[in-house]
DNA sequence: TGACAAGCTGACACCACGTCACTAAAGTGT
DNA sequence: ACACTTTAGTGACGTGGTGTCAGCTTGTCA
């Protein structure tokens, strides 16, 4: 977007290279699959650019070429990874069907996303920590999920569906139990049974948000005189 | 524990130090202050050795002579926070009144305590991605609360206060949801109100686990679809 | 083939770390 | 108060990872 190729380089690109991959292209991409590799079995802080490089090759200045440094390698990481989420993510946020449905549908989806690529994730989330750029970027991503889901959230108080109460506070929260429950079931092998983690995030979901029974044919918020709750 | 002091010195100061600290101790508490001081202002990542010992006007070195590294440093001050909030903590874990009510207590007690040192704590969990053995520290420390949750969690479930499902999972969700909530508004100022967040971890609490009426017959938290439950 | 750009590299300076041999200070017994 | 021992603190050093830079290769096109 800023740093667009010379005109000389993107006309010979146009020209020559048909779904070919410009060699820094490969390169680049090389070491980001050399990453996500080494982030597989060893956590974020034990990779250096050395070690890196070596998997990949060549030599360790190349990496600058393409990276000012490894915090912003995971900022790259988790641009895709952002992509990943948001496409395959919530089925919550369509307004169709039976919204606890939709919510264990959409729960159940981040869940095997997550699961899929655990300890890449988990890396993220710890260079967070260590690089001031890069934590701000996932704020904002963090801060994404929290608005729709308390947008959500809001849009559902108002069909009378979820009681009243602070959305945001709630989503911010549920958010986070998300990303620490995720990170600590599959942030490094052996992962957890994703059935079990996803289960629990349901729960506490739709109890929260919907009561402990599904609104559909049911009242979403039933007083029920008696005691008899349990059998879920 | 493992470091104990010389016997001579251990006889001297059971005669002579009445209630007087002794130099090493001061120095090192000095560190830890400073430590928490500017900790309080800047993120742990920022934090060097020769700044830390400049602020407490020995050498760098001297350092050494109290924490191995910084994380260490860290890890001390994870031990004293793992005191307090296993003091100040949980009323809920406690057999006596209401369910409801003592557990909406410890989670304003937590909420309290976290408050008062957010920053402190968010150093410790940010430090905690950076080191193997404060990570470990950190997982036990957590894997307390985790194991001890779920285990108040099943004792009602036996009692027929909660119903049936995967208490340690559960469990694992709501400790993983307190930090990171906690974290984030109290991690670094200006830290939200505290009043807010607690009530919104009380409602996914109670919701959760014992439904959205007390389990004692009473309305521990108002369902009302219309109502304004949040007065404070 | 000459010329130019893209890609890559060896070598460098930098900075924080952790250690060590040593000095200074504090404390202890007479 | 003194000599003596133990504890606390320091200057100087080697190490390892970082990020940069000038220059070398490689490939491409006229």
């Amino acid at each position: 977007m800023s740093t667009k190729p010379t005109e000389t380089v993107s006309r010979v690109t146009a020209e020559k290279n048909k779904g070919k991959l410009r060699k820094s292209e490969l390169t680049k991409q090389t070491i980001v699959e050399a990453a996500k590799q080494f982030l597989w079995e060893r956590p974020f802080r034990e990779l250096t650019v050395r070690e890196l490089m070596a998997a990949t090759g060549t030599s360790r200045p190349a990496f600058y070429q393409y990276f000012s440094d490894l915090h912003r390698l995971m900022e790259y990481l988790l641009e895709s990874l952002q992509n990943q989420i948001l496409e395959a993510g919530n089925p919550w946020f369509s307004d169709e069907g039976d919204p606890v449905s939709q919510l264990e549908l959409g729960l159940d989806g981040l869940v095997q996303i997550i699961f899929e690529q655990g300890p890449v994730i988990r890396a993220i989330f710890d260079a967070a920590g260590m690089d001031e750029r890069l934590e701000k970027a996932w704020q904002d991503f963090m801060s994404g999920f929290d608005l729709a889901i308390s947008q959500k959230i809001q849009q559902h108080q108002a069909q009378g569906l979820i009681p009243e109460f602070d959305a945001m506070q709630v989503a911010i929260a549920l958010n986070r139990m998300d990303v620490g429950v995720t990170v600590h079931h599959f942030g490094q092998q052996p992962r957890s049974n994703p059935q079990e983690v996803a289960d629990a995030l349901k729960r506490i979901w739709t109890f929260t948000l919907y009561g402990h029974r599904g609104p559909n044919g049911a009242l979403p918020i039933q007083p029920l005189p008696n005691g008899s709750d349990r059998s879920g």
